[in-house]
DNA sequence: CTCAATTTTTAGGCATGCCTAAAATTCAAT
DNA sequence: ATTGAATTTTAGGCATGCCTAAAAATTGAG
């Protein structure tokens, strides 16, 4: 499978267009951990197959085929996700990494499979939304908890995912996704977070709080 | 991972070399759909790696490591047949070519959870042995279905799982590992059996007898 | 034992996807 | 508008793993 190859790198660019627009080089080569000259020339064969387009100097974005398979493989990724903490029992830390290397090699009859059995899940452990077979995906409305008042309460909604440490420690703290929380001090100065979860109060620093989105309630 | 080239080539040697004892560069080429080149040039590559010894024109040989890691493959392989049977439903006839594709990249955390969800398992769903952690396997003693006498009752042991088409017509007439059978009838001149499976009659041609093995009860 | 058929290896190539170093282009500060 | 810094591309290479055609070694039939 150098289709592999293919799959991260247009989920790369879809990672990042949807955050921030064009897709420069430079951005791409830090994600995927590749020289920014290797990405020029796979960013030329992506352009060639149709899947990007790409201006010289001006960075890519997904074409409308691109997009698809981008969904396709972001879908294979969270339902695996899910699969495997529920299925497996597998820690909420150690799903993605996992899940990596599984969305390239999951067939399209495997992935109706695990949907039906998770019950056509929209979410998976982290929050982010799984792309329906459609590619349509319902993106909840969310705030950054490091952006929030004292004396608010509010619901977790989703957490970044890549940094296993980070999620280990929320999940010390019962910081999951759907969790309700108070908001009882904000730190000035960029400070900390005192929160108080499930009766139990911790001070949250200001990088983790800035990894977790909120929706007010 | 290129990972998958070189744990298919140990896979490989290890199946030609468990039936025919020597390796013959064009049996591996045969079994791998590869030209035989291509095979002498990646057998230099293993012995280097002292996963098989090679001498030119003589074939090869798994080493201990070779042998160990074939038997990892393997025993990935066997589970995860087993777990997309049992936790996902798949029929038999479709998890051999999924699990072809799983088995590089399954960790070695999921392979002791799927183990463990399943009861350790020792048999796939074919009725092949599952090696367990250490490389260790038991090899039941069969027979050929094909070269029973008639009046036998006999039970299924295993059966070969690289035809779909064969394991749905097995499976249509409920002829599955552990089930029992009875042999009615052998027409001579390498003729077709008939058989009694669950109170019903079947006549099973020479070729899908060849593919079963069976112990005598 | 010989030699033609078969098997296996060698030689030379190709595609993929990565790299570093150097050149080209763009950006941004004056 | 200039120019130096940063970004991006080009050029030239390398490893992996496959191929075909040709050469070498083995085998086995007579
Ligand atoms: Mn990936
Ligand atoms: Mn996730
Ligand atoms: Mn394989
Ligand atoms: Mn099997």
């Amino acid at each position: 499978m150098q289709n592999q190859v293919i799959e991260d790198y247009l989920k790369a660019i879809y990672k990042i267009q949807t955050t921030s627009g064009k897709v420069a080089t430079t951005a791409l080569a830090r994600r995927l951990k590749i020289s920014p000259a290797s990405v020029t020339q796979m960013v030329k064969k992506l352009s060639d197959m149709n899947l990007v387009t790409y201006t010289r100097y001006q960075g890519v974005e997904l074409t409308e085929s691109g997009m698809k398979i981008a969904l396709e493989v972001l879908r294979h990724h969270r339902l695996i996700e899910l699969f495997l903490a529920e299925a497996l029992g597998v820690p909420w830390d150690k799903v993605h990494e996992e899940a990596e290397k599984w969305e390239h090699v999951l067939s399209e009859d495997m992935e109706d499979r695990i949907d039906a059995l998770l019950g056509h899940p929209t979410r998976d452990p982290h929050g982010a939304p799984i792309p329906n077979r459609n590619g349509e995906m319902v993106e909840t409305s969310r705030l950054l908890l490091a952006d929030q008042k004292a004396g608010q309460t509010v619901e977790i909604v989703q957490v970044h995912d890549h940094d296993s440490e980070l999620l280990r420690y929320l999940g010390g703290m019962g910081l999951y996704p759907n969790v309700e929380l108070q908001i009882l001090e904000v730190a000035p100065f960029e400070g900390p977070l005192t929160i108080k979860v499930a009766d139990k109060e911790y001070t949250l620093g200001r990088k983790a709080a800035e990894q977790i989105f909120v929706r007010l309630l």
